[in-house]
RNA sequence: GGUGGCGUGUCUGAGCGGCCAAAAGAGCACGCCUCGAAAGCGUGUGUUGGGGAAACUCAACCGUGGGUUCAAAUCCCACCGCCACCGCCA
């Protein structure tokens, strides 16, 4: 959604905006004709209004032998105003819809582009080399350490399901702890929301839009399943004036995350990196709207003190236009190095979506200037799955056993993970 | 699942067709009083949108959406939520 008021006085920037996402540039004029049409008739409205209630007030305070007569002009009125009120109601109708179809604007500096355009913006690590001995795959590992086990999940609930079994059920479980306890030093109120959430919240995070191929839908309930905490989170605050003092509120939800994956059916087929459901310790801040590029920077490096503390080669990538979602105005991916695959993979990722989905949830708050919108930002801390590919492989031992960083070895009460 | 009750401003709570943006109290802000404070007294105190330099003014909002009416917080219908009791389950 776009905020109309700032569309009227920045048409440029808004098509800009739009040619660099590659979406419809000619919405732009199509929103500013509709909205002179649809401001006239609020004021016809109003002004009607305005008459009729004046008149009620006369009907009201007259006598009988007056009434009749003006009861009749008064019902004449009526009909005017109920008709204006349709017309109304249908323009405004049809401007919300409209004004729904715009992703957010894009931050000037982010890259231009498709998924391919990323820009990196830096290296950190040092991808290790496995001379010694071949490096296994994370699905090899998980299957000596008794961590992971994927055939029976495909047996209890299909394809990208499995079962994280005694090693690999302690280390999800150490993550966690160090994650939180992470958030929790850093100020972030620790939050364990509802993964179940109705119509409202989904579709103000902005996921049923061209996101929502990968909701899963209780249609019996007119209930979703959120594919991330970032939607619990961000409604949390639904409808509220936030005290601008508090400013900024952070929040950490644990919960675990549905996807349906839909269209993903040759992508990652083999192991855990691309799964139905996981669990995930996410970041979600409500900021100043001003402050909301030094809090993406906050983010990303509490991203990057986590990745560190795993003792992780990653790099960070600033995330193209064509790829951003309609939500974000700019987004860092942090990718892990997977020795296996040769490559850097998606970890975890920040989104700023200043006012976009605050506008769309009517969550502000007041200062001396009035009531604005604040801005909303998120973060993953860490997506347990494919944090376990990452640990898993990068720190194997030739006989298959997995070294345990050493910020996770006070919650695991070991230094490796041995064979099972 | 059944029955009954209820959703009003920051809060408590009145209003149950027109004079209601909404009594009263609490809270909060400012002022008086005081050496200072409490108490007391006085004044003010919702949100959103439009017009205006401003004083101000117009419209909308009493859970949400419809309906009846010249006129709805108030009547009718549906939905959502809360509370109580019963049943069922853990």
């Amino acid at each position: 959604m776009i905020d109309i008021k700032f569309l009227r006085e920045n048409p440029e920037a808004v098509r800009a905006s739009q040619r660099g996402r590659g979406e419809d540039e000619s919405i732009v004029d199509k929103v500013l004709a509709l909205d002179e049409i649809r401001r006239s008739a609020i004021n016809e409205f109003e002004t009607l209004r305005a008459e009729q209630n004046t008149l009620s007030k006369t009907v009201g305070a007259a006598n009988n032998k007056d009434r009749a007569g003006l009861l009749e002009s008064a019902k004449d009125l009526a009909i005017r105003v109920k008709n204006a009120f349709v017309k109304r109601a249908e323009l405004e109708e049809e401007m919300k819809t409209l004004t729904l179809l715009f992703s957010n604007i894009l931050d000037p500096e982010a890259p231009i582009g498709s998924e391919a355009d990323f820009k990196i913006i830096e290296h950190v690590g040092t991808p290790r080399e496995f001379t010694e001995f071949a490096a296994k795959d994370h699905m090899e590992l998980g299957k000596l350490l008794g961590a992971i086990d994927t055939e029976r999940g495909a047996k209890v609930s299909g394809s990208r399901s499995y079962y994280l079994t005694g090693s690999g059920a302690l280390l999800e479980f150490a993550l966690v702890n160090y994650a939180i306890s992470c958030a929790v030093k850093a100020g972030f109120t620790p939050v364990i929301p509802p993964v179940l959430v109705n119509p409202a919240a989904m579709e103000g995070t902005g996921f049923l839009g061209q996101a929502a191929d990968n909701v899963y839908q209780l249609e019996r309930d007119e209930m979703y399943l959120v594919g991330t905490s970032e939607v619990p989170l961000a409604a949390f605050h639904m409808d509220e004036i936030l005290p601008v003092e508090k400013l900024p509120m952070r929040y950490a939800g644990f919960s675990t995350c549905f996807r349906r994956e839909a269209g993903t059916y040759g992508r990652d087929t083999r192991g855990i990196i691309r799964v139905h459901q996981f669990d995930k310790v996410e970041m979600f801040s409500f900021c100043h709207p001003d402050q909301a590029k030094e809090e993406h920077k906050r983010l990303l490096q509490w991203e990057k003190d986590f990745l560190n503390a795993m003792e992780i080669p990653y790099r960070v990538i600033d995330v193209a236009s064509g790829d951003l979602g309609s939500s974000a105005n700019r987004k860092f991916d942090i990718e892990a190095w997977i020795p296996t695959q040769n490559a850097y993979r998606e970890v975890t990722s920040t989104s700023n979506c200043s006012e976009f989905q605050a506008r769309r949830l009517n969550i502000r708050f007041k200062d001396a200037h009035g009531t604005k919108t604040v801005a909303t930002l998120n973060g993953t801390l860490v997506a347990i799955p494919r944090m376990i590919v990452a640990i898993l492989e990068n720190h194997q031992n030739p006989d298959g056993t997995v070294n345990i960083p050493k910020a996770l070895q006070s919650f695991l009460g070991s230094e490796r993970f041995e064979l099972v």
